[in-house]
DNA sequence: ACCGCGGGGGAGAGCGCTCTCACGAGCGGT
DNA sequence: ACCGCTCGTGAGAGCGCTCTCCCCCGCGGT
């Protein structure tokens, strides 16, 4: 049975067809195909003329299995896709990376390593398939990344948590300045006894931004211990909000450490008939949907997650470039987004 | 395993290795590994025995160069990836697509068509890299998708507005019966006077769900007119609100067409201090995270997105397993989460 | 004149797999 | 005993590229 589903493939012209229709051989055309300098221009015209004459596509998998290099990176996600792409960061990282692939001849492969645990990524990963790999939202116990080391080259979003044995190559936000950035701007719209709802004290990214936070405070001698650790849910945000009123009523301005922590102080703000910018200022962090679905516009710091994902691929390419001395930490900077709360 | 004599150069092991060590020929091995059943059992043990030790994975260009099928499909997505997986529905309906995916031999290739329009996208598919496509977000005005036609099995994730030369193969989710389970989950919890807040009534799905919201009325003998058009934000629900209650102040319950409007629902309810559950009853759609970000959960109408990923997946592997009289339309139906808030 | 050299282009051997054929063995029917 | 089958397996020809040689030609130096 030979047909496939009926559709009639008019055969795709090849290499060997473009040759003949040029009248070089079929080497010539591949090197004009690749963009090799040691093709007359001429004669780089008349290949390209019977390229675009015949319609001609160069095929992938001949092209990967002569050179095997296979043009496409693996985008891999160690958990469930919808949980991943239903973060607002993974979404436009993912839009980031590919629009600077898009540029290239790479093409993108959806790797998810759900169950298993991520055996059949890493043989897929392992096996040739991909040209190197992009690794995020990984976590602690994500062991079986360690078993990709030493195939193709790898750039993790985010520093990995993972033991690995030689130092991984990674792109990353930088927390501390986005604390800072977003606390300056409280100071300079003239606020000063300004309070942080933190994050858990157990997540480095969190305690960045407290360190952060605080040295803009410090630069500014204003005081730096108005701090309340929340779980980065709305609830958790609302519950460190009444917290910190009750501690210091005279708050005028929060720094909180995510935007959903903040809908949260801003829900126990406007209970209580607290005006927001008016009594008190708040940026949030993150700059998720969150920050404009309510009533006062979020100012936020966002998470530049389009450029990180475009570091990524940098970095990546030049890794398959054989660049030499590609910088191992790659920390992008956090831009602060001014809206109505503060 | 590195060889007594052989070189220290770790050669990925090609099919000839595995048979030779199993003492079979190359044909036989692939035979095994495609699974078909003309191979004696005894002798599939001994290759497959060969396979576990060598380690051996088939090289998939090989593969596709052999046997012209790619064993991998696209999801095209015409506009920009932080967009689509912004929104939250496609997140988990790539989700499901990818979990279904899974137990197959197929892999995901993004394909993003943002520029050129569609060109290269069209090309990539059209070039034989994949075996099918998955189309999603496609709206009317992605003419592009056209070109398509005639090269791979397509199907569409939602109703197609391309005009095309041929009846496309889509999923889509069923809106009516959506609204008319939102609205009898109303009715039977004991409200009477029911309204809603419906969706742009130049859309049909928010035109569907109104149909199931009112048919369920009429079922039951209710009022079936206190509808008020909104444009699915969360201000827009607000409003919608205030005006539901300033023309019938004894409302009892609200079918809410998205959960970001019943969000802006319950903002402007607890401004005017209306309790809900207790008071007013509301009944969102999407099953979005909004509608877990409030106070009070949202009960909510799911679209089974992730079925539908799904549903898109099965469809496409029957075209390309060449089932016969693949149904064409492939509706899903709603699921109600039930939550506090109704 | 000669030689050397370098650049442009052709020839051809694979890359690792699939798949059609051919082949031999076993078996039942006549 | 013969034929004709089926069944399991092997042989070998590609699939459409890349890439290493290698050759040819024109040039400048001696």
């Amino acid at each position: 049975m030979p047909t496939i589903t009926g559709h009639p493939e008019r055969h795709a012209p090849t290499l060997e067809a473009v040759a003949e229709a040029a009248g070089v051989s079929r080497a010539t055309v591949s090197r004009v195909v690749n963009g090799s300098p040691s093709v007359r221009g001429e004669v780089v015209e008349v290949v390209q003329k019977a390229i675009a004459e015949l319609g001609y596509v160069p095929n992938r998998a001949a092209r990967s299995l002569a050179s095997s290099r296979t043009h496409s990176i693996a985008l891999l996600v160690p958990e469930d896709v919808s949980r991943f792409f239903g973060d607002p960061y993974f979404a436009s990282f993912t839009g980031g990376l590919d629009r600077r692939l898009a540029d290239t001849e790479y093409v993108l492969n959806l790797v998810v390593a759900r169950d298993d645990p991520g055996r059949k990524a890493v043989r897929y990963v392992r096996g040739g398939n991909v040209d190197g790999a992009i690794v995020v939202s990984h976590h602690r116990g994500h062991d079986f990344l360690r078993q990709l080391e030493g195939s193709v080259p790898i750039v993790y979003g985010g520093r990995p948590d993972v033991a690995l044995s030689s130092a991984p190559y990674f792109v990353d936000v930088d927390n501390e300045s986005g604390g800072y950035l977003a606390t300056r701007h409280l100071i300079e719209s003239g606020r000063t006894r300004i309070a942080s709802i933190a994050g858990p004290d157990d997540m480095s990214a969190a305690l960045d931004r407290v360190a952060g936070f605080r040295r803009a405070l410090q630069e500014a001698g204003l005081p730096d211990d108005a701090i309340v650790h929340a779980n980065f849910t709305a609830s958790g945000g609302a519950e460190a909000m009444r917290t910190l009123l009750a501690r210091q009523p005279d708050l005028d301005a929060i720094f909180s450490a995510s935007d959903l922590m903040a809908t949260g102080a801003l829900t126990a703000l406007a209970s209580r008939g607290i005006s927001v910018p008016g009594d008190i200022a708040i940026v949030g962090y993150d700059d998720s949907p969150a920050a404009t679905w309510g009533e006062v516009g979020l100012t936020t710091v966002r998470q530049p997650s389009e450029l990180m994902g475009a570091t990524a691929v940098d970095v990546l390419l030049q890794l398959l470039g054989g660049v030499a001395d590609v910088p191992h930490e790659n920390i992008v900077p956090t831009e602060l987004v001014i809206r109505n709360s503060a």
